[in-house]
RNA sequence: UCCAAGGUAGCUCAAUGGUGGAGCACUCGGCUGUUAACCGAUAGGUUGUGGGUUCGAGCCCCACCCUUGGAG
């Protein structure tokens, strides 16, 4: 028995959007989907109650904070990752290779790992393949990603090309420190940066460590959306259509969209989270600044056309007081709203591929939010 | 009534006699595998009032007004 079970449902024939089903020890996982992000053990600001309840099957968490902070072995000692944080649904580890990204003077990289300063305590901490597949295994996530290095933007073609190739040696020894495979599935990550031939050989190197799910990473890196947009155009391509597709750190609403008419199958983003916390939230006309004074009286939802639990109780006006009354519940309430927001947009995305109609769901999309995405 | 300390941005406070600043608040913007309840920007001033000394005063001198504390 495989640790994850991945059907194609039905390919639109209009796009590459399609609909699928992911099935792992913990959860039936209809895609493409959207993952909340709970770094540490939590997505900020939400019980786990209020995730399973919008009907958001999925989250991600992070080897690199859960292993700095409470340490991996306390976390297995407590029965796993999912009681430990009462989530009974699947979770997807992150590996780490985000960190070596965005704590690039933390770090210093080398053929056999990550050498990284904790951004907690300046302690000094080594993450190899191997290192970082103990910790996922003791953690007893669904989905274990692969130890990668997740280049910057811009960089070099030599840069990328060696990042990439020692990306995919780490996979190996990834692959090979993998035992627990009746229960946790190992996804590769595809690197490359922008450069399409280097997505290619990226691509080819992990397709053949035949995975069970593979993700596109180095994206949402700081390049202009149209440069993404075109990379993912390709990347696409060179991955297998019987396993699903991931794109990495990737969640704004229109890249939503466009990820799923490129045919990708998963997503992940700390998007909806952070600016809820920082006073943006998604509407169905674009985004809205609960800052903004225009507000101040408005005794309206949030969004008129959403019927989540912050938009059938609250007001514009309510919200911005207690936004900028620096409450704890505007957090709460705002973040559980954008979840929201992005995990019935995925339901409507994948009603709309059922249905044949995703490009009419897609323009609409557009039509409605005005300028809020524009490039 | 006397004594003392003090009056500088909306608030709390800086500023050897030499171009009046900061934090917070306000207004706006940003945030994409979380080092982020974060970061950035705009705006905001007759330095209590009136005189004086000085090339030059928020700062020194005089008077008055106001605030706080103490004494009676």
């Amino acid at each position: 028995m495989s640790s994850l079970k991945f059907e194609l449902l039905k390919q639109s024939e209009r796009s590459k959007a399609r609909r699928g089903r992911i099935t792992t020890l913990h959860s039936v996982i209809e895609t493409p989907v959207f993952m909340p992000v709970g770094t540490q053990a939590t997505v900020k600001a939400l019980k786990p109650e209020e995730i399973s309840d919008m009907g958001a099957r999925i989250i991600l968490s992070n080897t690199y904070h859960l292993y700095l902070r409470p340490g991996h072995e306390l976390i297995k000692e407590a029965g796993g990752l999912h009681k430990f944080m009462n989530w009974d649904g699947s979770i997807l580890t992150d590996s780490g290779g985000f960190q070596v990204f965005s704590l690039g003077k933390l770090r210093k990289i080398s053929e056999e790992g990550v050498k990284f300063q904790s951004h907690i305590d300046g302690s000094s901490h080594m993450l190899t393949p191997e290192k970082v597949m103990e910790i996922q295994t003791a953690l007893g996530s669904d989905i274990m990603m692969a130890f990668d290095e997740c280049a910057p933007y811009p960089a070099d073609r030599n840069y990328v090309k060696n990042s990439l190739e020692r990306t995919s040696r780490w996979l190996k020894r990834c692959k090979e420190a993998h035992w627990n495979t009746e229960k946790q599935a190992l996804f590769g990550i595809m690197q490359g940066g922008m450069y399409k031939d280097l997505r290619k050989l990226s691509a080819e190197q992990i397709v053949e460590m035949d995975l069970p799910g593979y993700s596109i990473g180095g994206l949402s890196v700081g390049e202009p959306k149209e440069i993404m947009y075109d990379v993912m155009d390709e990347c696409v391509d060179y991955l297998p259509k019987e396993k699903p597709r991931y794109l990495m750190g990737v969640g704004s609403p229109d890249c939503l969209f466009e990820g799923v008419a490129r045919g990708i199958d998963m997503f992940d983003c700390v998007l909806p989270t952070r600016i809820a916390r920082n006073g943006m939230v998604f509407t169905s006309e674009g985004k809205l600044s609960i800052k903004n004074k225009k507000y101040e009286r408005d005794f309206t939802p949030l969004d008129h056309k959403c019927d989540c639990y912050v938009c059938r109780n609250y007001s514009r006006a309510y919200l911005r007081h207690i936004f900028k009354a620096n409450e704890i519940l505007s957090s709460m309430l705002l973040s559980h709203h954008n979840i929201y927001y992005l995990v019935n947009l995925m339901k409507e995305i994948r009603l709309a591929i059922e249905e044949d109609r995703f490009e009419e769901l897609r323009t609409r999309f557009y039509e409605e939010t005005g300028d809020t995405w524009k490039l």
